[in-house]
DNA sequence: ACATTAAGTGATT
DNA sequence: AATCACTTAATGT
C-alpha cells in the first residue's frame, strides 16, 4: 500500500502523514460496476482514490439517475467528507466505472489531521473546490448545452476516464447516465457519426476527434 | 431455428 | 426532446 499511497498523494502531504495513513488506512479493490456507496448509506470512512474512476450519481424520488462527475486519481469524494463530519446519509451514490483501488480511512482520523496537518486541510479544501466546479460545469452543461452538446461532453469525459477512445456502452446505458430515452441517444449518437465525431457499433462507440 | 436484446426510424405530442 | 410503435440487425441458447 506504501507503493500507491506515494504514487497518488505523495507529493501532497508530508511523511508523517502518508505514515498515518498508511498505519490507519486499509486498501481496498473493486471491480468494475460494484456499488461503493448507495443512496442513503451512511459512511464510516473517506476513500481516498489510488487508481480507475468513479462515477457519481444523483437520484430523484421516483428512482431516475442522473451521472454528475467522475473522481479518478487523488480525488476524494467531498460528499463523504461532510457526510461524515455530520453523520448524514449519503444523498448520491458512487459506482465503480472502471477496476478501483482506494485506501479507505476512518472518519475520527479525518478530523483529527484536519487539526493536525495543514496539508491535511488544505486538501480537503481544495477538495471540496474542485467537487464544487465540476458540479457548476455540470449544471452548466445541463443548463445551457443541448442534448448534442451534452452527448458529445458526455463521451469525451467517458473516453478519458476509460483512458480509451472505444467505449463499450449501449445507447441505453447513455440514455441512464444522461436522464434521456434511448431513442433520443439514438437519434444524436447517429448525427454524430454523420459529423465524423464517431463511430458506431453495436454496443460499441469510437471516438474520433479525441482532443483531450 | 428461435428468443432476446440493441439499434434505427417515422409519426405524434 | 420525449414517447409510441414498429422494423431491422446482432447475439445468445
Amino acid at each position: 500500500m506504501k507503493q500507491e499511497l506515494e504514487e497518488a498523494f505523495g507529493f501532497m502531504f508530508e511523511k508523517e502523514l502518508l505514515e498515518e495513513i498508511e498505519s490507519v488506512g486499509v486498501l481496498r479493490k473493486y471491480k468494475q460496476g460494484d456499488i461503493l456507496i448507495d443512496y442513503n448509506e451512511t459512511l464510516q470512512q473517506i476513500p481516498l482514490l489510488i487508481d480507475g474512476a468513479v462515477k457519481i450519481m444523483r437520484q430523484d424520488e421516483k428512482g431516475d439517475e442522473l451521472a454528475l462527475y467522475y473522481l479518478e486519481r487523488g480525488d476524494t469524494c467531498s460528499m463523504t467528507l461532510n457526510c461524515c463530519l455530520g453523520s448524514k446519509k449519503s444523498e448520491i451514490s458512487a459506482v465503480a466505472e472502471t477496476d478501483v483501488i482506494f485506501i479507505s480511512i476512518p472518519v475520527q482520523k479525518m478530523q483529527d489531521w484536519m487539526q493536525k496537518y495543514q496539508t491535511w486541510m488544505a486538501f480537503v479544501f481544495e477538495s471540496y473546490n474542485s467537487r464544487f466546479n465540476e458540479l457548476l460545469e455540470s449544471i452548466d452543461n445541463l443548463a445551457f448545452n443541448k442534448m448534442h452538446e451534452r452527448l458529445h461532453k458526455y463521451l469525451e469525459d467517458k473516453a478519458l476516464v476509460m483512458k480509451s477512445t472505444s467505449l463499450n456502452l449501449s445507447h441505453q446505458d447513455i440514455a441512464n447516465d444522461m436522464h434521456t430515452s434511448r431513442v433520443v441517444v439514438s437519434r444524436l449518437l447517429k448525427s454524430l457519426e454523420n459529423e465524423g465525431l464517431i463511430k458506431l457499433g453495436r454496443n460499441k462507440i469510437e471516438v474520433l476527434d479525441f482532443d483531450a
